[in-house]
Order: C-alpha cells, then sequence, then structure tokens
DNA sequence: ATGGCTTTTTATAAAAGA
C-alpha cells in the first residue's frame, strides 16, 4: 500500500496537481492538509473519477483537513477526542477547528488496516502569542489519546500523518539563526514532538529520507534550497515495522501553481 | 538595505501561513 500525506494549500487552487500525482505516484491513501474549503466545496468529482472515496472535513478557509482512498476508508471521525478548542477572537465561542481527520484505510486491499489520521498542527504564530499555548495543548492532548488508544490495542497499525508545524532537529531548517525566538523550533514544540516518540510512536522518514519538506513561497527560499522539515508520519511500532521505504516528491514545489509543501510517501507492507 | 509570495473572503484589504 502507498500511503502520501502532503499540505495541498488549497484542494479547488490544486486538484489537477494532486489528481495527476495520485496517478503518476500510484498513490493507494492521500492525507490532505490545508484544503481550505468545506464539504460542499470540495471538487469530489477528480477524485472519484481517479477511483478515490474521499473523506473531507472543513469549517471555511482555514485549515481544513481530507482523506483520498482507492483501498477502503472505514471508521470517519473529524476530531481527536482531547483536541482542543480555538476562539480567534476574545469573547468568542471557541471551536475545534478542522485540523484532524481519522479513518481507517487498506481494508479492500487485503492487508491489515492502517487507522490513518490527517494532522494540520496548529502554527503557533510567535512564543508569545495565545495560538502558541494552543498548539502545545493541542499536541499534548493528541498525545494523551494516542497513549490511550496504544495502551487498549498496543499491536495496531496507527499512523499520524500531516504537517506537524515542528522542525524537531536543528538540521530541519537552513539556518537556525533565522529561527532564533520563532516558533516551530522552540524546545517545547520541539519535547511535544518528542512525546509522541516517548509514548511509543516512530517518526518513518527520520531515517529514510533528509529532505525538507517545505519551502516558503518568498524569497526565492525554494531555488536556494532554504526549506524545512515539518512534515512528518509518526506510526506506531506495527505500522513502523510494515514500512518498506520513504521519499519526498521534490518535484511537487516545482513551476507554477505548487503548494508550498512536498508530499511525503510511504510505502507499507 | 530591504523585501521579494500565495490563498481566502457574501472580497477589492486583511488575515493567515511558518
Amino acid at each position: 500500500m502507498r500511503l502520501a500525506t502532503w499540505n495541498v494549500n488549497s484542494v479547488r487552487t490544486r486538484v489537477d496537481r494532486v489528481t495527476t500525482f495520485l496517478e503518476r505516484e500510484d498513490v493507494d491513501v492521500l492525507a490532505m492538509q490545508e484544503t481550505k474549503c468545506r464539504p460542499d466545496q470540495f471538487p469530489y468529482a477528480p477524485f472519484e473519477a481517479a477511483g478515490y472515496q474521499v473523506a473531507v472535513h472543513g469549517l471555511n478557509q482555514w485549515n481544513g483537513v481530507a482523506i483520498a482512498s482507492r483501498v477502503g476508508l472505514d471508521d470517519v471521525r473529524t476530531h481527536f477526542p482531547g483536541q482542543p478548542a480555538w476562539a480567534s477572537q476574545e469573547g468568542e465561542e471557541p471551536v475545534v477547528e478542522a485540523r484532524a481527520l481519522g479513518a481507517s484505510v487498506g481494508a479492500v486491499a487485503g492487508t491489515e488496516p492502517v487507522r490513518l489520521w490527517s494532522l494540520y498542527v496548529p502554527n503557533g504564530r510567535e512564543l508569545t502569542h495565545p495560538h502558541y499555548t494552543y498548539k502545545l495543548d493541542w499536541m499534548r492532548a493528541l498525545t494523551r489519546d494516542v497513549t490511550g488508544w496504544l495502551s487498549e490495542d498496543p499491536g495496531q497499525s496507527l499512523a499520524l500523518v500531516g504537517d506537524w508545524n515542528v522542525a524537531p532537529l536543528d538540521e530541519d531548517v537552513w539556518d537556525m539563526a533565522v529561527f532564533e525566538g520563532a516558533t516551530h523550533v522552540s524546545e517545547p514544540e520541539r519535547a511535544a514532538f518528542r512525546a509522541l516518540a516517548e509514548a511509543g510512536m516512530v517518526e518513518a522518514t527520520r531515517e529514510r529520507v533528509t529532505n525538507y519538506t517545505y519551502w516558503d513561497y518568498q524569497r526565492l527560499r525554494f531555488p536556494r534550497n532554504e526549506g524545512m522539515r515539518i512534515d512528518f508520519v509518526y506510526g506506531s511500532p506495527a505500522f513502523e515495522a510494515r514500512v518498506r521505504s520513504a521519499a519526498i516528491d521534490r518535484d511537487e514545489r516545482k513551476g507554477k501553481g505548487a503548494s508550498d509543501h512536498v508530499p511525503v510517501i510511504v510505502e507499507v507492507a
């Protein structure tokens, strides 16, 4: 089973690029982030024409997550149980944002199903911004739920994939000096990311690929290869044992109409 | 020396992204 995750930065703008990628790379399951639309705005037809079922979660133009699968798509959840809510304005009612979508995939392929979560971790904005606290709370709540799931069923193939908005190591950004005092590289964020490993999860691409997964649109970041490694596939031990290879598709950052992230692809037995 | 982009919206300026 070929499984991919990609922050597409608007699925409506990039649907042709996404479906072309699915066919070219022979992808069975794609977890998308930043789809930036509600379900009634989602371009289902091109995915269905290509043979994929799609589960979609989106509340407005912000965030948005989806999973496309041609090997089964069951037990869809639009948030993880402990997922915190966010109020964009003081006094506004907090909302559980469209940043997580869970589904079981792979049953049709005749393999053990994978419990897959497409995740778009909050950005954090600035170290002093309430969004940063929200980001840390969000990751800690996820880790608590994952710990519970693994304790209930230690042998399950669980995969948490997506845009983590954390560069876990200094080498995951091109120049640490540029990130002095910024989000994505702070120790609390990195500790929150590592906590998933401490809970028993294994990041599948760390030892298999070393490329960046994101390059800012601004300042010629891509031509200069000034990128960040922030998109990851975190798997349970049973999932990790099934991983055969992993890669990014760097070509997807090239040309007109590219997302600022590239897909991460994992081959799973 | 500085900033350079892209997407969204009952749009046409502002928010968000990282």
